[in-house]
DNA sequence: CTGTTAGCGCTTTCAT
DNA sequence: ATGAAAGCGCTAACAG
C-alpha cells in the first residue's frame, strides 16, 4: 500500500542504500542523484516507517517518565518541561501515573522489560536497590527528578534548605509557636522519597537556629491532600496552646491549612500565617507566601542530563536547582 | 548480548516458530514443550524485543493525544482518564502539549507522517478539513475528546444544555442582569472549538426563554485564563449598570472573577453571583458553583471508542456525556 | 502439534 | 559515489 524505500529506489533507478543515505542527509551522495530521489519520493508520497527505523537502529526515539500523581499541578509543570524539550528534540514522551505501589513497581518493572523507551525519567519515585541493578543491567539510562538516589543523575533542590526558609521568615515575622505539616514520614510509592522529610528537617534546623523549642505536636503528618491537611490543622489550631504559624510542605497542603483557618474563623495571616512550598500557578491566587521552586525547568534539565546519557557521557553528578521564598498575604508582618 | 528467540530455540531444542507461538499464547503448542521453552526463556532471562515485535506486527501499541494546554486542569483529568485506560489494555501513551498554534499543526502533520502511534486523541482539538483527508488516508484512527467534527467520533457534552443550566440557576435565584464570560469567539489553535461559544448560547437561550434582554455589554471575550477573565471581570463590573451574575464559560474563568469581585471589595454571592464550569478540583476548595462535566470518564470513554477503531469496527458516532449543576456558595440564594 | 521459510522496511557494511 | 547483500528479532504462512 504505501511506498517503501525499495518502491523509491526502483522508480529512481538507484539502489536501496543510496536511498537511506538520502534520507539520512549522508554527504556520500551527489547532489544529481540525491535531487532524483527526493522527486521521486514527493512523486510517490513516501513516508519513511519509523517504526522500520526504529527496528534497524535499535532505537526508539521515546522516553518514557513515570510519576505518581499526575493530578498534582507540581507534576504536570514538571511534564510539561519534559515534554517541551523532548519535543523540540524530536523524541515523545510517554507517561505512566502510578497511584499505587503496585502500579508503581509494575511500570517500572515493564519499562526494564520492555525496550519500547530508549530512556527513563522517575518524578518523585527512587528506585529500589533491586530496582536500579536491573536498570543498570538493562542499559536503561534513568535520570531521577525530585529525589536523589546513591549513583544516579538527578535534579532536585536542597529541601532542606527550603524548609530552613520558609521558618526563618516565620521567626523573623516574630512567630514563637511554629507547626509543620508534610507527608507521611514512610511512603511505600514514593520510595525513598525525602522531600517533605527534609523540608521538615530545614524546619527543624530554623527553629534550632533560633534557640526555640521543638515541640512535636507541632509536626504533623498525612496523606499528601488538601483534605487531610486540613484534617491535620484543625487539630493542631485546637491545641491548648494552638500555632500562631504553620508551615505546609506543599502548596496544595498549604490549602488546606487555609481551609482549616476558614473553618474556624481565624483570620490570615493575623491570627495564623501560614507558608507553603513549590509556587504552583494557584499560589499567587491564593496569596499564599511559598518557597518557589523551578519546576518546568527541573523537567528540562532533567531531560539533558538524559541526552546526555543517551550520548553515551558517563553519568553526570545529580544536580540541585535554586529555591526562593516568595513572600505573599498569608505571612504579611502582623506582630 | 540479550538473548533473542533464536537462542531460546537453539537451547530448548525447538524450532523458532514454536518459541513464537508459547510467546503469544498460543493453544497449537503441547504443555510439555511449552514448559520447556518457558523453562530456557527464564534460564536465558529472554525478554521478547517488544519493537521487533512491533515491527513485524506493523503496530505500536501505542496511541498519541495532543492537547492544547498541559496546564488546564480540566485537560489534566481527561489525561488522567486516558492514561488509566490505555495503560490497563497494555498500550502506551504519548502526550503532546501544544501551545501554539503552529505546534498544532506540526504535532497532526508528524502524527499522520509517522507510523509512530496506532491512534490519535484530539483533546479541545478539531482537525482541519485538509487534515481530516491526511488522516483518513493515512488510516489514522482518531477519537475527538471535548471536540466534534463531521463524520469523526468523539465524546463531548452538550456545552448547550449546560450553559442553559448554569444561568437558568442564576435566574431562578432571581437573577436579571447575568453577564458571560468566555474564550475569544475564533481561535486558530482550538480551530473548530466551540465550547465556549456553546456555552454562550445557552446562556443567551436561557436568558431568552426567561423573556430577558440580551445584553451584548455583558458578552466579554478573552484568552482563557484567570488574568484575562478577572480584567474582563473588572469591566463588567464598573458598568453604569453592572450584572450581579456572571456565568464564566469555565473554573479558571470564574477564579479570575472572583479576583475581580475581591478587588473591587463586593461580597460573594450577595453583591455578585458566579457560577463556573467544569467542576475541576480546586472548586470546591473555593465553593464555586458550577457545571460539572465528566473529564475523567471523557478520557476513558474516548479510549474505548479508539479501541473499537482499533478493531476494525466501523467509525461509531460522536457520544455526549451528561453535565450536571452543582450548587456551591458563590451562587447561593439572596435575594 | 511443530520445524522451516519468507518477509516486515530500514541501516550498514563491503565491494566496486 | 553507489549497488548489493546481510541482517535487526519477530510473526505468520506453509508444509509436514
Amino acid at each position: 500500500m504505501a511506498a517503501t524505500i525499495r518502491d523509491v529506489a526502483r522508480v529512481a533507478g538507484v539502489g536501496l542504500g543510496t536511498v537511506s543515505r538520502v534520507l539520512n542527509n549522508s554527504p556520500l551522495v551527489s547532489a544529481a542523484t540525491r535531487q532524483r530521489v527526493l522527486a521521486v519520493m514527493a512523486e510517490l508520497r513516501y513516508n519513511p516507517s519509523q517504526i522500520a527505523r526504529n527496528f534497524a537502529l535499535g532505537k526508539t526515539l521515546t522516553v518514557a517518565t513515570i510519576a505518581p500523581f499526575f493530578t498534582r499541578p507540581s507534576v504536570v509543570e514538571r511534564l510539561r518541561g519534559i515534554e517541551a524539550t523532548l519535543t523540540a528534540s524530536g523524541y515523545h514522551l510517554v507517561v505512566f501515573n502510578v497511584e499505587a505501589v503496585e502500579r508503581r513497581d509494575e511500570c517500572l518493572r515493564e519499562a526494564v522489560r520492555n525496550d519500547r523507551a530508549d530512556g527513563l525519567l522517575l518524578v518523585s519515585l527512587a528506585p529500589r536497590p533491586d530496582e536500579a541493578v536491573a536498570l543498570r543491567e538493562a542499559h536503561l539510562p534513568v535520570v531521577l527528578i525530585d529525589t536523589c538516589a546513591e549513583g544516579l543523575p538527578g535534579v532536585s533542590i536542597d529541601d532542606v534548605a527550603g524548609g530552613h526558609l520558609a521558618t526563618s521568615h516565620l521567626i523573623a515575622l516574630g512567630h514563637r509557636r511554629i507547626a509543620f505539616i508534610g507527608d507521611p514520614e514512610t511512603d511505600p510509592l514514593t520510595f525513598n522519597f525525602t522531600s517533605s522529610r527534609d523540608r521538615m528537617l530545614g524546619y527543624q534546623q530554623a527553629l534550632a537556629a533560633a534557640k526555640l523549642p521543638l515541640n512535636p505536636a507541632y509536626e504533623r503528618h498525612g496523606l499528601h491532600g488538601r483534605y487531610e491537611a486540613r484534617v491535620l490543622a484543625r487539630e493542631l489550631l485546637h491545641l491548648p496552646e494552638p500555632p500562631t504559624a504553620i508551615f505546609a510542605a506543599s502548596d496544595t497542603q498549604a490549602m488546606g491549612v487555609l481551609e482549616a483557618a476558614r473553618d474556624l474563623h481565624l483570620p490570615v495571616p493575623e491570627a495564623l500565617a501560614v507558608v507553603g512550598f513549590d509556587d504552583i500557578d494557584i499560589a499567587e491566587y491564593l496569596g499564599l507566601t511559598t518557597v518557589r521552586q523551578p519546576l518546568f525547568e527541573s523537567g528540562a534539565r532533567a531531560v539533558e542530563l538524559l541526552f546526555l546519557l543517551l550520548s553515551g557521557a558517563a553519568p553526570p553528578p545529580a544536580e540541585r536547582l535554586p529555591v526562593e521564598l516568595v513572600v505573599r498575604r498569608t505571612s504579611m508582618k502582623n506582630r
